[in-house]
DNA sequence: ATTAGCACTCACATCACTTGACTGCTAACA
DNA sequence: TGTTAGCAGTCAAGTGATGTGAGTGCTAAT
């Protein structure tokens, strides 16, 4: 469909949306002709840009106006610029900045994402995101019953990614010597020794049930403890900058910003303003309907540790926003997280 | 100073705010005169009005416009207002409300206090906080060195408040036997064992030197383990309902709203806006200047549990605020937060 | 096909004018 | 002396008329 423009559309096209980044103001013919066409004259764009209104690339928001570039433009001008080498749209500096962020002390994945979070807001002003995919992908390694205290034992789940280690339990007065922990400790990690903690809920009773007898108890607390670990870590976003996008003229009324800021702060809400496919390298999205952000624009990009995808970061701003720029630094994070970080296991934790 | 007032001046002062509370809106001699005191003239309200103009309790902010009070108004408002039983505020619905949120199990003082802080938004439909004070109050009754797959060992500090353990260290190959670890955590326990957290900087080796010796990586992990902790829990402000503030028409402009989310976003900034002594039970401030929330009213409460402060909780709101509504529901998760808690430490953890 | 030229459109700013909600003042009254 | 009615004065906010200028679409000439 967009495949029969001329070249001179294309660079009409082009120019037009270059100009409304930069200025947000619609964009006259004598603007295009002026700074990217000289050799034409304006009337001659003029009849160009009535030939890609009725393509529906561009639009007028009254008769006497401009052209502002519609969802269609985006796409063409994203798909021109993807096609360029990204990583060399970042300075020198700015990649020096991404890569002493994350030279720091950054053990679990949940720090990394957040301080991929915040360099992303950082460098491109807009603001940014960074999901943790996979939470629930993680493996039991062991199962530790640490008596403390009174007749309490601290439960220590450590598994591939960390651990978890946040409640203790009250034993009573059932046993307070050592070996009914050990028996306990013995029979956990028969059960859940190297199991996913994804499969939690499918934990049924009936598989293992002779196993269990006197420890059901225990039994139950180490299931709900898992439980709400999956619960609490499932869908983990971390939002940046969200103040950002109050600085564009396109949320400058507090209605929309409102608006913006209720959609981002929910949790649930931003994982479903994520591709469907985490798997994609790029997902580039533009003014998706319905989704309450419907005059944003949504970049993101899958990061892996070694080969298995660990998230996703990406940039949340206006439409017209400065899309060379945001792919490039998120060209240039994902690579640095994956040679920056030893894969997790190797270290401690 | 105020105290000269006359009975009829409280009275007008008093109508004034209370309309002005609940219409925004500069508020008229006649307006005051129909509603609160029909036994005089307006024209008699009006002279009253320019006495109280002249004392600085009110303003107008054009000549034919009608009065809005100043701070001084607002503090005589309050004043007054705190005289009464503040519990008799709330409707019965509100208290099944408050009791009904608290019942869940609510084992951390964290999440203790973001609850309150969410209740108190709900309830009053303004931006609320809560803070939790004298975090570096905790102290160790416990150090566990677990060992776990490898040559690691995971750290757990159990203290009076919960416990601690977020890392793994590395033994090396120092010592992969029980009765190096046992040692350890018998050196460990000698020299933390009933101390203050707070205390962690002023841990210096000279007085334990001679009892460390080959435990002094694990020792320096530990002490490690507790300035962050201590770090990351050192003011601890959570805020809910931030986007509430942006419904008054206070902060119907994009500039305002921007500058209020970003200050209470900032945890540094919150802490600063509390009451310096920490210890008030109630505490009214209006309209602080230079803290970026010059336009604000903020309130806060102390709760207990037991006789130890815990921390506070609190609502910020615009200076024309349902004062009495928001000192009742202050005063009410006051006392239902020390009677529904059980006192940390006979529970789990 | 391109261009110059021109008439047309329309958002936006400005200005004069009206409206109405207040006040402050004054003079009369209890 | 305190209160009140009445009235003139003030000022924000709304309304409508008018001008301005940036931009277009169209047409006729090249």
């Amino acid at each position: 469909m967009g495949k029969e423009l001329s070249e001179r559309k294309k660079r009409i096209l082009h120019a037009l949306v270059d100009l409304y980044i930069s200025t947000g103001q619609p964009v006259s013919s004598s603007d295009i002709q002026s700074k990217y066409l000289p050799e034409v004259s304006s009337a001659t764009v003029r009849s160009e840009l009535s030939a890609l209104e009725a393509l529906g690339y561009i639009a007028q928001p009254h008769t006497s106006a401009g052209r502002i570039p519609l969802k269609d433009a985006y796409k063409f001008y994203v798909e021109s610029i993807s096609a360029g080498d990204s990583s060399s749209m970042l300075t020198d500096q700015e990649t020096a900045f991404i890569r002493n962020r994350f030279v720091n002390r950054l053990n679990e994945i949940e720090d990394l994402s957040k301080e991929a979070a915040k360099i992303i807001s950082d460098i491109t002003n807009y603001t940014s995101f960074a999901v943790e995919t996979n939470v629930s992908n993680i493996e039991i390694e062991e199962i530790k019953l640490v008596p403390i205290k009174g007749s309490k034992a601290v439960v220590l789940i450590v598994t591939n990614r960390g651990m978890i280690a946040n409640k203790a339990i009250d034993l009573k007065s059932d046993g307070l010597d050592g070996s009914y922990l050990d028996t306990a400790t013995r029979v956990l990690n028969r059960v859940f020794q190297g199991r996913n903690i994804k499969d939690i809920e499918a934990f049924e009773l009936g598989e293992i049930d002779e196993e269990i007898k006197g420890f059901r108890d225990i039994f139950d607390e180490v299931l709900d403890i898992l439980r709400i670990y999956v619960s609490e870590h499932r869908d983990n976003v971390f939002v940046e900058g969200a103040l950002k996008m109050l600085d564009y003229p396109e949320y400058n009324n507090v209605e929309d910003a409102k608006n913006f800021l209720s959609v981002i702060s929910d949790r649930r809400n931003m994982s479903e303003l994520l591709p469907d496919n985490g798997s994609l390298e790029f997902s580039v999205r533009i003014g998706k309907e319905d989704s309450g952000v419907d005059k944003c624009a949504i970049i993101t990009a899958a990061y892996k540790v070694g080969d298995e995808i660990m998230g996703q970061a990406g940039v949340i701003g206006p439409q017209r926003m400065d899309y060379k720029k945001v792919i490039g630094v998120l060209d240039y994070i994902k690579k640095t997280m994956s040679t920056v970080i030893n894969p997790i296991g190797d270290d401690e934790q």
